[in-house]
DNA sequence: GGATTGACAACTGTTGACAGTTTACATCCT
DNA sequence: AGGATGTAAACTGTCAACAGTTGTCAATCC
């Protein structure tokens, strides 16, 4: 458990111990070392990080709140887990989301802002050309962050990043696949594009059919057991 | 507070302290009994409900999570304050979340659920007839609530229910401050017409039309030194 | 007189212990 | 043998006490 103490010397280190068990939990969830479905002790946590339960406890109800996991009255703590249809609509969410914020900073973007976008554009750009999908799929998650970042709806951002935390919980298998990466490096041109010109709409619209692809891309990519766990919840999946 | 236990027999209560008194501080908070900026003690809110310290903290680290207090080391919880570009960032989300919702219903709306949101409208209609305030202020808040559950997207309500408990932060003043009923109510009619035409477009256009008409004007409402408690807060508000 | 320093008070962070509930297992009856 | 029942272990919910920090106020020193 690596504390990052970077800063070089006067580090204010006033971090409570909760914030770290919860950042900690946080990320073996979404490693998925902890995986979904897993039933969370909290005397076991606490033993296994040497502080006490207090902490442990009000980090999961900080966990439970951002809907990473599920807390049952007298009977302990599990990890979310995620049926089909809830998989639709946190995308659906997610797509109007991005597209939110791509339409946001689309009228209130800066000329700097836009140099950066063009960097990252072209961040990725250089991966495809040397065939790197790891480059590809950093610069894909920095494109991202970048449009999130310069909204400047930072609640938007919070609501955002809660979301796609949560989407890691289904997204396990195959962490960067990205199959074909010309065609999500179009969608990230249009975006730009509309973005740097200033069309609000456009954005959005552009922003929106990219959450759409991944979506499609990903529900087609599922086979037909993967979420097995509760098969009930299949039939519905509208729109 | 009704608890409703309209289970006839077997009714599970068990409800664990923690909810309670997390419930009872959000409801203090949302009325304004405890205003936006204060300082909360745990021992005294303890005190206060007869508990002990430790559900008080667990509430807070949840209460944290749903952007309604600050907690910081070893200093304390205070409710948040919400400023100017904040609160307009807050409606801005809200709209297109709204929007997002209206949008969805309309692709994915049942008969049954038409009959029931034009019931909602008809009560609406009603009050105004009656040129009563009170009842169209709840049938308001009614058709939106109808709206909300019936896009079936329960991750989107759960989000778009916290943004509504956080404006309530800065909307305190005049809870139902309607003043012409009748703008309001066309963009209801709109907004059903919409849906119940299942023209999804539409409906979101209509929605957002009308958090951003709901808006404008409470920023108008404003007299200038309502946000006064952090005033260089002020100038951006773009769009 | 003003600033610094020291101690005190109030509060938060953390811990360990106790009580109540759930779950699993062994036992007993049919 | 199969199912029901009672008991025990494990775990969660809650509490009270301890430790550490922050902020205040008064006394002291320049």
């Amino acid at each position: 458990m690596p504390l990052d103490d970077r800063k070089p010397f006067h580090a204010s280190k006033v971090q409570t111990l909760t914030v770290l068990v919860q950042r900690e939990i946080e990320r073996r969830i979404l490693t998925g070392e902890l995986p979904a479905g897993d039933r969370l002790s909290e005397s076991a946590l606490a033993a296994d990080m040497g502080v006490s339960r207090g902490p442990v406890r009000e980090a999961m109800r900080g966990l439970q709140q951002a809907g990473l996991v599920d807390i049952v009255a007298n009977k302990g703590v599990v990890v979310r887990k995620i049926g089909y249809d809830e998989a639709v609509d946190l995308y659906n969410l997610r797509g109007s989301l991005f597209a939110f914020m791509c339409e946001t900073m689309a009228a209130r973007r800066t000329d700097e802002q836009c140099g950066v976008l063009k960097g990252k554009l072209e961040d990725m750009a250089a991966a495809i050309r040397a065939d790197d999908k790891e480059a590809y799929f950093r610069s894909n998650l920095d494109f991202h962050t970048t449009i999130v970042e310069f909204c400047g709806n930072n609640r938007a951002r919070a609501v955002y990043e809660g979301i796609a935390k949560e989407m890691h919980l289904f997204r396990r298998r195959g962490l960067s696949r990205i199959e074909n990466m010309e065609a999500s490096m179009q969608e990230h041109e249009a975006i730009a594009a509309a973005i740097i010109a200033g069309r609000a709409e456009a954005a959005r619209k552009a922003g929106l059919k990219h959450i759409r692809n991944g979506r499609d891309r990903f529900l087609a990519s599922l086979d037909p057991d993967s979420f097995a766990a509760d098969p009930e919840r299949r039939p519905a999946a509208a729109e």
